[in-house]
Order: C-alpha cells, then sequence, then structure tokens
DNA sequence: CCCATTTGTGGAAGCGCTCCCAAGCACTTG
DNA sequence: CAAGTGCTTGGGAGCGCTTCCACAAATGGG
C-alpha cells in the first residue's frame, strides 16, 4: 500500500481545534470536551461558553483523533459479496439499503458500501474489517463458498447476517424470513386451487434462501403426493427466469403450476408463458416471491409471497447496533420474521 | 452527539501495535513504520524483519491513528440526495456505483455511501463532509434545491458532480454528458423517419439531465419548424411514464412520434400505447435514452439514446482521485463524454 | 460550624501512528 | 588520509482528541 503525497497542512491555520475552542470559551480543553459530547459534569455557564465558541469557530471534532481514542468509528459496513448489476436492480437490496439508512440516519452512524467481487477482493474486504475501519459490519447476499461468518466471527467483529449464513450459523448473529415455510404456504395455495402438476423455477442453489424455498416446494408437494421433479434453476434475474421457464415448459409441458423463487423471475416466466400462449391463471397458476414493487405490475398481477425487507433489514441494523454497544456479548442471536402470502391474479 | 459505553480496551492484549513489531523486528518504530508503508529508505535486512513480524503478529495498521497524521481517510463518499427507491432501482445508479467502484478497487480506496434524504438530512451529510471524514465527494443526481455544489467548494472538500450542477457549476467540476445533443439527434431521427408531430415526454424539472434533453427536443423541433407543444413531465420511473404517454396521448392523439428522456419512462409509454392498440414504430415511433439494458428488452425493442454511465462514473471517480491527490489545485475541470444514437426497432 | 459529600474543573497522560532531523556508517573521491 | 557523499537508522515530537485523577469549590447534614 504505497501511500500518496503526505500533504501536511499546518492545520493550526485552517480548521479550528479543540484547543482553540477551549481558550475562545474561556475553559481547559477537558471541559471543552466534556461540554461538546454531552454535556456530563458541566456547569451550564461552561456549557454555554463553549456552545458559542463551538459556533463561532464553526468547530467540527477530528473524526480520526476521536476514533483513535474511543476506538469508534461510528460507522458500520454493508458488506455485499457480489458487485453485478444484479444486486443493484433486485428490489431486495434496494429495500435492504433503505432498511438499514433508516436506522442509521437515527443514531448519526455512517454506511460504508463494501462491494467486494467473489474471490479476489474478499481478502481485502476481510481486510478493511479487521482493521476495524468500522465498529460492525452487514452482511447481505452471501453465499455458500465466501466463508464470511467463520471469517468475520474470528476476528470478534460485532455482525449480523442477513439470511442464514451456509456455515458459521451458529456463531454470528443473523436475520431471517420463513423461506421454507413461505415457499410451502405458496405451493399449498397452488394445489389447493386444484393444480396438479406444479412446477418450480429455484434460485441460486449456492444461496440459503434459494435452497430454503426450494424445500419449502418440496415438502408441500411430498404432503400432497405429487411428484417433485419439475426444478429449474435460475440467478434471480428475470433472464434467468425466462430460461428457467422455457426450459420448464419444454421438458413437462402439462405443468399447470408454477412455484417461481423470486418476483423478477416470475416477470421472465410469465413472459415465457404468454408467448406459448398459456392463459394465466386458467392454464397455468404462478407464484412467486419478494412482493417488492413489481409483483402489483405484472400482467397479470402476480400473487406472490411477501418478504418484509425493509423490517428485516431494520431489525438487523437495530440488532448490530446493541452488538457494536456491547449491550449484549457476542450470543449468537436469530430472528426469524414471517413472510405473508399475498393474493393477486395470478393464482 | 452523546457517545455511548466507552469500553476502553487495553489493547495492550489484543491488537499488536507497530511499537510492538518494532520490537519482535529488532528495529526502531520509525523504520517499522517505514518498511510498511512502501519501504523507502530501508534496507533489506530491516524490511524482511518487519515484514515477518508483521505477518507474525497478524499486525494490521490502526486506520484513525494513521488517518490522524496522514490527514487521509483512504475513503471517498458518493453522495446520493435521493434515496427513494428510484434512485435504487434506476439503472443509472446501478451503473455508476458500478463504475466507481472499479477505479477505486485499483487504489485500496473505500466507498461511503450517503444517501441524503432532501432537506433534513441534508445537513448531517454536509456535516459528515466537512468533518472531512472521507478524501473527497462524488456527487450524484443532485436536484435544483440541495446547494450542494456550493456547499462543497465552500468548505473546500474535494469533490466531482456527475452532471451539472445547477448552480456554482463554475466552481466545481463534474462530467457529463451531452444531454441536449443526445436528445436533438433523437429528435432528428424522427423527423427524418417522416414524423411530423412528435411529443415529448420530458424528465423532472429541476434535474439538469432532464432538461437539456428538453431543449434538445426543442432545438430540433424548432430547426424542423415542427410546433414544441406536446410535452410532459415525469420523474424518470416507469410508472410516471405510463401517466404522462396517457396524458400525452389524450391531448395529442394525433402523435406519430416520441421522444422520452429515459427508458424507464418509454416502458411505461410502450405498454400504454400498446393498450391503446397503436402500433410500433408504425402508428407512433418512439425513441429512449440511457440503454442501460432494458432498452434491448421492450416490445418491440426500443431505439435509444446510450450514455456511458460506466465511463463517466469511472472518468469523475479518476477526477476525482487526481484533485484528492492534489494532482490539479482545484481548478473546476468539466469533462463532456459524448452520447452515441442506438438503433432498434421502435424508431 | 465542621466535616463528608457532591459537583465542576484543569493538568496530564496517553490512543497508534508518521515523519522531521540529526547522527551513524560505509564508501568514494581529491 | 581527510573530507565528502549517500544511504539507513532511531529519537522524539506531535496529529487532535478523550478521560483519569486530583483538587477546588459548593452543598448539606449533624
Amino acid at each position: 500500500m504505497a501511500r500518496v503525497t503526505p500533504q501536511r497542512t499546518p492545520l493550526g491555520s485552517g480548521t479550528p481545534t479543540l484547543d482553540e475552542v477551549a481558550r475562545v470559551a474561556g475553559v481547559s480543553r477537558a471541559t471543552a470536551s466534556r461540554a461538546i459530547n454531552g454535556g456530563q459534569r458541566v456547569s451550564a455557564r461552561a456549557q454555554s461558553a463553549v456552545d458559542l465558541a463551538v459556533r463561532e469557530l464553526g468547530y467540527v471534532p477530528n473524526p480520526a483523533a476521536r476514533s483513535l481514542v474511543t476506538r469508534r468509528t461510528d460507522s458500520i459496513a454493508v458488506v455485499v459479496p457480489e458487485p453485478d448489476d444484479r444486486v443493484f436492480s433486485d428490489p431486495f437490496f434496494a429495500g435492504t439499503l433503505r432498511g438499514v439508512n433508516r436506522v442509521l440516519a437515527e443514531r448519526d452512524i455512517q454506511l460504508v458500501l463494501l462491494l467486494a467481487r467473489p474471490g479476489a477482493s474478499t481478502a481485502r474486504t476481510l481486510r478493511y474489517l479487521t482493521n476495524r475501519h468500522v465498529d460492525g459490519a452487514l452482511v447481505t447476499s452471501h453465499h455458500r463458498d465466501d466463508r464470511l461468518a467463520e471469517h468475520l466471527a474470528d476476528i470478534g467483529l460485532p455482525c449480523v447476517f442477513g439470511g442464514r449464513p451456509w456455515t458459521g450459523g451458529d456463531r454470528v448473529a443473523y436475520v431471517d424470513t420463513d423461506n421454507t415455510g413461505g415457499e410451502r404456504e405458496a405451493t399449498e395455495l397452488l394445489i389447493a386451487r386444484g393444480c396438479a402438476r406444479i412446477g418450480t423455477i429455484a434460485g441460486p442453489t449456492d444461496m440459503t434462501a434459494a435452497e430454503d424455498r426450494l424445500a419449502g416446494w418440496r415438502q408441500a408437494m411430498a404432503a400432497a403426493g405429487l411428484s417433485a421433479d419439475a426444478v429449474e434453476h435460475g440467478d434471480f434475474t428475470e433472464r434467468s427466469g425466462e430460461a428457467a421457464a422455457r426450459a420448464l415448459m419444454e421438458r413437462h409441458p402439462d405443468l399447470d403450476g408454477l412455484v417461481v423463487a423470486s418476483d423478477l423471475m416470475a416477470v421472465g416466466a410469465l413472459r415465457v408463458l404468454a408467448e406459448m400462449g398459456r392463459r394465466i391463471p386458467d392454464d397455468i397458476a404462478v407464484v412467486g416471491y419478494d412482493d417488492l414493487g413489481v409483483a402489483e405490475r405484472t400482467a397479470p398481477p402476480l400473487t406472490t409471497v411477501r418478504q418484509p425487507v425493509d423490517e428485516m433489514a431494520e431489525r438487523a441494523t437495530r440488532l448490530l447496533l446493541e452488538r457494536v454497544d456491547g449491550v449484549d456479548g457476542s450470543h449468537p442471536v436469530r430472528l426469524i420474521i414471517p413472510p405473508t402470502l399475498v393474493r393477486r391474479v395470478s393464482a
């Protein structure tokens, strides 16, 4: 890590320091510091003198100096081990970021976005976290191979996972939704409406949420005594949903029900089904997963399983902040938020 | 800003410091520091001793301490004065983040995402930047009212804007694309193919990109002697495109050409036109703007103006890093990247 | 009215790091 | 052989801040 141009500015000239505030306010640096940080054990007189000086000088504390001694950075990382377009275009990500941001805004904590390309830069990400550049980490969209959970547990950085990690789930806290139950319920809906040949478009095999949903589909199918052989995998994108639907319908033209592990993939599937002239839901009923905006705008509107992403993100963030504050040692809490089936037209 | 639980860990126990590295390597702290930071003026012997000690101890430098003296944080902020879903679901944002990240990855600089709700938290954002928590700022998607450009120029933080700011454009650097020229060209295409009644769905009136595109449309219309009265505004979302198209077609049912200021809005417009039974491009030709993935998947594929978002973001980031490195004082550079017309089916 | 408490204050000691500077050293060179 | 040259090296100062600690001043109870 070659550093560049030190450019050691004198600074005595520009930015005011705590010393100057103290001098202007006519108190010691210690008192000024106390007054600025919550004002415990500070007389009203001193407090207002400091306040005035701060305003007058336009003083802002130097975060590096502060965090050097407090050992806090007042920022947390959101780790996304997947910087492809996929992440950004997925409303799941948007919702997560929104939820996180809402909580952080309350407390004046900043968000550092760590986009780690799988493989190469995982090391970099890990180094950054090990450095304690941030007070904690929120990991989202992790895959089987990045052993992030274990690594983070090893370095002892407060962290919370969005979604159950593959391994190390017993060592880190995570917030998840009942993917299995949700998809089971979705499948049961199709069964209840009389579908007999139900296929599924599952998500990537290296993500727990996808595998859990697939398991839910399997459970419902087994319970109804239906054969669970019509499975195709996508990667949660619309395009992959198209491809999967095409493959599925080719192998199983008799399908009258389709359980899709994400709304985006369902959009692709709907398009393919429309092309093939299948009427929905009469010829084939379709149910998606997510309900993050797209489901209500498809043709026809998509019956789907809603996961409360905002809430999950919010809960995860609060959990993380608690651990950062040291409220709870490092007990690996897990929080499961229930999904809800949302009925529209497609099933 | 009340701080929480100081939890002053002794640290002498846990994380190794430079002192310990120096002791283990049998050199002074100064030499150890030099060895770690690029190894200028360090003998091979000392260098390898330090390297060994670092590895052995698992030493990672404390970023706060380092940045306290170097006055650098090795991180930059991406400021998004608009944390709505809009930002996230817009491929423009995704492309920007991708471009930025690509450049930062080369240099081990981190990305702090500053989502500022318009109004309230702008102050917070500004404070964060004033604090010099980051070495520089990249501002994207700014609106007329956040006087971010002036503020940033005032506090003297290195910054680059993505898109020309409303005011203060003479005080800050920015990277933009020729929105006016791009939309003019798009309009000329419609005129060339024989359209005589051309309407436009413009973007929000408080964004320069949107206004520039509208100006381009006007220029082309004026040059062709056509009346430029069929204008409707959206906010770059699909939904607003729908509404605008509906309104436009109601007021001007005779339209045979439509210039839309974003592909997302064009998607909405296409849907409305299809509902109305208009054939595209025969009854009405449509041209979009962006070409960031959606245009090639519409029905029919959308003729559009491509803005090279990735490149713009990359250039902007490089420009920012130059200013952070102090290569260029604060000369308000501006960089204009040309758009290109991409012909598909819709026009 | 004195002593025990509470409350407010400032001095000073660092937090871990970088970097200036002067000194040390092994060589050249005149 | 003395003086100059270039490269390494470590001492030490200091970045701006928080917080421990000791002390002074105010308060209150017996």
